[in-house]
DNA sequence: CGGTTATTTTGACAGTGTCAAGATCCACAG
DNA sequence: CTGTGGATCTTGACACTGTCAAAATAACCG
């Protein structure tokens, strides 16, 4: 629906995208290759450059659909918004994204996407997005305290360190 | 001296550091290629090879050789421990060795060794040697204030927040 | 049916890390 | 001085990787 549907294969782009994720999970991110994925979706070599522009773009891809996941569990989260107790609530739940999908979560704020090749503008509006719902997010939790920005800086550098330790 | 000297090259082990290093500073952390650095140091491909046994090897050589150069600034200015506005000197210190080196910062901390390869006991050692320095000066320098362990990693947090913004 | 277009494949090229065998050279024993 | 040994380096090869060009195939639309 998002692109085609139905040619030769049947919807690539789709298979590709999950198996790049099952591979994700499986190997990490350097264990990821557009020549394994191709033949573990069952096409030729370069089946995904019709796709996918680049190994990067493909990547992005991944990145984008991680972003809009967090997204939605940020969003999802929003409506049982107690008081107190929802913070920690919060936090502890975007720590379990952190946790259970590590690879994902290197590829959307790791170096290989944003110092090696240049993301994709879909990715970087989307990515500033979620952080925006972030922010607010935080901002609406927190009644009497520092600024926002701050505390979601100390946020992002705590799960940063649960998932480095 | 520290392994051998004046065979056909003159100091392969030498060489092969110090090229490594302009290497990584000019082409990044991806672009260095244990061909391109046989190439600079005007040997032929696998003459690295019994040097390092890997490059793998050769990373974590050259983040030891950067945890060293950390170590060493660390311990220099720690004879000029003032009172107050030391911590703030120490700090910008720390933070100015982290983003005029930062390619050797991302080989020291981030994932292409301490998640991919195995990091060597030599750089094991050396970087866990290093950080307890770390935690020590800081200790050090807060009289009355939350356990040092806790801020260290603050600090550390501050220090990946700059490099990555 | 024919033609246009989307989709996929085959072949090729450059670059990477790494191993196995051979060549070269230095140092030191005889 | 000479040759043996071990350190050092080179050549050749293999299996990967990303990526491009050109050909082949299949679907759709008129």
């Amino acid at each position: 629906m998002t692109q085609t549907a139905r040619y030769h294969h049947g919807d690539l782009h789709a298979t590709l995208l999950q198996e790049a994720n099952t591979l994700l999970n499986e190997q990490g991110i350097e264990g990821l290759s557009l020549r394994k994925l191709a033949e573990r979706a069952g096409v030729s070599r370069t089946a995904p450059y019709h796709h996918f522009r680049d190994k990067n773009a493909l990547l992005c891809a991944l990145a984008t659909q991680a972003f809009r996941q967090l997204d939605e569990m940020i969003n999802s989260q929003l409506q049982e918004a107690g008081s107190q107790e929802g913070i920690q609530n919060f936090v502890r739940e975007y720590l379990r994204f952190a946790t259970e999908n590590p690879e994902q979560y290197e590829l959307m704020f790791g170096r290989t996407i944003w110092k090696g090749g240049e993301p994709t503008d879909e990715l970087k509006t989307i990515a500033y997005r979620s952080f925006r719902h972030y922010a607010e997010r935080l901002a609406t939790l927190l009644a009497g305290r520092l600024p926002a920005r701050t505390d979601s800086l100390r946020v992002a550098q705590a799960s940063w360190a649960t998932v480095h330790g």
